[in-house]
DNA sequence: GGATGAGAAA
DNA sequence: ACGGGTTCTCATCC
């Protein structure tokens, strides 16, 4: 099971539970028993005075949370202090329990999907729906239902009832009762209002017109509402779904879609009908009027924040089958253009009801989440803006329209520094530029300023925000604020960052509509299926007595320098390039990426490199068969459009940013090669032993654990001593190094040599390159090698090993067991 | 007039 | 807190 990560809401548990909860994670600790193997003999007594000092406490900290329905319930089974707080056997198994595959834990509303059993792909796409995924290693999945998710789950249609009967039908356990009223709860209020640009005018809807008759009374909302007459609320019937038709799926095509499940006979095993189906039947026939009232642009955000106080947050959709004060927009999917299963899935939620609905979609890099952005588009058919991190997107974004659809050239234009003039001559199109364009505040060009009044003085169908994790909340309201449109599209491969500010994307785009899971998509072949791997480098004794009396930031310097790291390096390129592999190498430290560049006669890229060099370092490294190592600092996390690359090295990193490794990791998703039997992405993190790197390490790859990745920890690089021209191999070179590291530290390192490294790189690669295929002929794969599977908690032992005693012990056993490995 | 670099901001 | 990377603009050069 993966590690505990900071954000779960037990955190806000007092000290009393701290001890238990670590059990948490555990399923087999849930498992209820059957009714009768209990004996009723121990009654123990619940710890009553306890539990309702944490009630008092949890309700203080979170009104809206699944504790607060927390019910005492007398405990069975005589083993609590096994059990703890986790015992659940006080549930009742269903009789056909084998049938379902879903645990629930009543107190958190953690839900524990059995990923091996035969409904669970079904119960799956249900919980996406409606749950938070936490963890999904191989067997067992965590999802957490919460506020948001549940929000989320109404805001693409499903109703209580809904969530709740399905809910029960794949549990193993009667659906708790704390859990059903927190479902009815959260759904009551949530995605009851709507806010609906109509006409170019704001309305604030609701099917229920006592919701809106309460929003009036709220001395903010009252006074903001625009008056028609006496008339307080305006009436009509409410859409009806009707035929529409995303582009580029099975239904586009005039093919039927198979919707019929392969449920085989499980016995009772419920009979799930498709989520959507339902979601389409319940805005046929229940909603039959929605009621509406009017504010003014200015107030929007005003009642949206109201609203959420009243805790009656804000759904925005828009209409735009019936808008017809915008132009339409030619635009759609070039015929043939035939989009994913899981595209598909995201598309449908956004456009469940017949309108567009605002929100989040997750896809992971590579997987091809301009496809989803450009299909919303041709499906919304109006004007479209588009927002990207760097002017490179830009352009791809603008390449990537010309590609998948029919847009005509003139009427997709790019709005960076460098062509801030021309404008589409329609009267409509798409715009494609960067968030900085829009927020910079300072003095503008008066090209650029023409071009901002043009941007704010009209409507926009659909805002498409690109890598919507990078972006602060604030930079967000600056956007939203200045940019009219009917709906909001944020795309991202990782909802993660160090900071908590990503909940603040729940309301200003809106709920997350999907998320897909990244080994279910290797599995299916959409994306490449990757081996990862720690190597542990150890410390020479020279470095490590250096280390330990270096201040924070020499410390740094000295494990990335370290000279068994950069063997260590020098060896798996070696190795993958003999095998045909195109490799990059990430070092967030220019100073040692130049070093390692420069040492190994390999290409390399920082941000110091001109725009014209990089691109043709990136030409080459796609094309040239001679170039295939390439050298990135930080600059290849985000703004650099990569090549794919099918094995990628860490040297160093951003401390502990679970984000920055999702996204390199991703930079090797996307390889063509993936369909070949049997082929795996590599990714390898060097990691110097018995410093901070370990810990920033584990904690850097928390999220892919939970994604499913196992990471494979090697201490000795198979036949490494052996391989002939390995640097630093003297202890006089080691020296050596140690003091040129030491003294370019010391004063400001300045380097004039910079470009002429660079080219000594370029041209050097030739006589730098040394195939090694030879010596490693008994490598035929990842898994060959000498690695010795341990997951995370490897790490986290490591980590907590108070003194060098356990540390020690610890590594001793690692080596008995390569040891043994390597006999047999 | 188009490259290129410096300097600012966030 | 810092270094890394953006972006924008303006000034300079050929």
């Amino acid at each position: 099971m993966p590690p505990k990560r900071k954000a779960a809401p037990s955190a806000a548990k007092g000290e009393a539970k701290a001890g238990r909860t670590s059990r948490m994670s555990t399923p087999g600790a849930a498992t209820p028993r059957s009714l009768d193997d209990t004996g009723d003999d121990a009654e123990d007594e619940p710890v009553v005075g306890d539990e309702e000092l944490q009630r008092e406490l949890d309700k203080n900290i979170d009104i809206f949370s699944v504790d607060k329905y927390k019910k005492k319930h007398t405990v069975r089974e005589p083993l609590p202090h096994i059990f703890g707080n986790n015992d659940y056997s006080y549930l009742d198994l269903k009789k056909d329990h084998q049938n379902r595959p879903l645990w629930i834990d009543p107190q958190k509303g953690r839900i524990i999907l059995e990923s091996f059993n035969p409904l669970a792909e079904q119960a799956q796409d249900f919980l996406v729906t409606i749950a938070e995924p936490l963890s999904r290693p191989t067997f067992m999945h965590e999802y957490a239902l919460t506020t948001h998710s549940l929000y989320a789950a109404v805001s693409v249609g499903l109703s209580p009832s809904d969530i709740i009967s399905t809910l029960d039908r794949f549990l193993k356990t009667p659906l708790p009762e704390e859990i059903r009223n927190f479902i009815t709860n959260c759904t009551q209020s949530y995605g009851k209002v709507k806010l609906v640009l109509k006409n170019t005018k704001y309305f604030v809807e609701s099917p229920d017109p006592d919701v809106l008759q309460l929003l009036l009374k709220d001395p903010i909302i009252g006074p903001l509402r625009v008056q028609h007459g006496d008339q307080e609320l305006t009436t009509e019937a409410a859409p009806k779904l009707g035929a529409l038709v995303i582009p580029g799926t099975g239904a586009a095509k005039g093919v039927t879609q198979t919707s019929e499940q392969q449920l085989g006979d499980h016995g009772e095993a419920p009979k799930e009908k498709d989520v959507f189906a339902t979601l389409n039947e319940d805005d046929d026939d229940e909603q039959d009027v929605t009621h509406a009232f009017e504010i003014a642009d200015k107030d929007v955000e005003t009642v949206q924040k109201q609203c959420l106080l009243l805790n009656y947050p804000v759904l925005e959709e828009y209409d735009f089958r019936r808008d017809e004060v915008n132009a339409n927009l030619e635009i759609d999917l070039r015929p043939g253009t035939q989009i994913r299963p899981y595209q598909e899935k995201s598309l449908s939620k956004m456009f469940g009801n017949g309108r567009a609905k605002s929100g989040l979609i997750v896809l992971p890099c590579g997987a091809g989440k301009t496809l989803v952005g450009i299909t919303a588009a041709c499906t919304i058919k109006k004007g479209v803006i588009v927002l990207c991190t760097s002017s490179m997107s830009v352009v791809q974004w603008r390449l990537e329209f010309l590609k998948w659809s029919n847009i005509n050239p003139e009427d997709i234009v790019a709005f960076t520094s460098d062509n801030k003039g021309s404008m589409f001559t329609g009267s409509t199109g798409i715009v494609v530029t960067t968030y900085s364009m829009l927020t910079q505040a300072g003095q503008r060009s008066y090209d650029a300023d023409k071009m901002m009044k043009f941007l704010t003085n009209r409507e926009w169908g659909l805002m498409l925000l690109d890598e919507v994790h990078v972006v602060p909340a604030n930079i967000f309201r600056r956007v939203t604020s200045s940019i009219k449109s009917h709906s909001k599209l944020g795309l991202t491969a990782t909802l993660l960052r160090e900071d908590d500010k990503i909940s603040d994307l729940n309301f200003l785009i809106g709920p997350k509509l999907f998320e897909a899971n990244w080994m279910e998509l290797s599995k299916q072949g959409h994306i490449a299926r990757v081996q990862c791997a720690e190597v542990w480098c150890p410390m020479p004794t020279e470095f490590y007595d250096e280390y330990l009396k270096a201040p924070a930031r020499k410390k740094q310097l000295l494990y990335i320098m370290n000279p068994r790291k950069f063997q260590a390096c020098q060896y798996l390129i070696n190795y993958h390039e003999a095998r045909g592999d195109k490799i990059i190498v990430f070092a967030d430290n220019v100073y040692a990426l130049k070093k390692y560049a420069f040492k190994l006669g390999r290409a390399f890229i920082y941000g110091g490199t001109p725009q014209a060099e990089r691109l043709k370092v990136l030409d080459n490294f796609q094309k040239n068969p001679e170039l295939n190592t390439l050298f990135l600092s930080k600059i290849g996390d985000t703004s650099l459009d990569l090549p794919e690359a099918t094995c990628l090295i860490q040297i160093s990193s951003h401390y502990g940013s679970r984000r920055q490794e999702a996204q390199r990791l991703g930079r090797i998703l996307r390889a063509k090669r993936r369909n070949d039997e049997g082929f795996n992405a590599f990714f390898y993190s060097l990691v110097s032993k018995d410093t901070q790197e370990v810990y920033f390490s584990s904690k850097r790859q928390a999220f892919l654990v939970d994604q499913g990745y196992a990471f494979k920890v090697i201490t000795q690089l198979a036949n490494m001593e052996n391989t002939p021209d390995l640097a630093f191999s003297t202890p006089a070179e080691r020296r050596e190094l140690l003091q040129t590291v030491l003294v370019d530290n010391e004063t400001a390192e300045d380097d004039e040599i910079d470009d002429d490294l660079f080219h000594k790189g370029k041209k050097g690669k030739k006589k730098g390159t040394r195939r090694t295929a030879g010596t490693l002929g008994e490598l035929s794969g990842g898994q060959d090698m000498a690695y010795i599977e341990r997951n995370k908690k490897v790490n986290q032992a490591l980590k907590k090993g108070k003194g060098k005693q356990e540390s020690h012990s610890f590594f001793k056993k690692i080596g008995r067991e390569n040891a043994r490995r390597a006999a047999q």
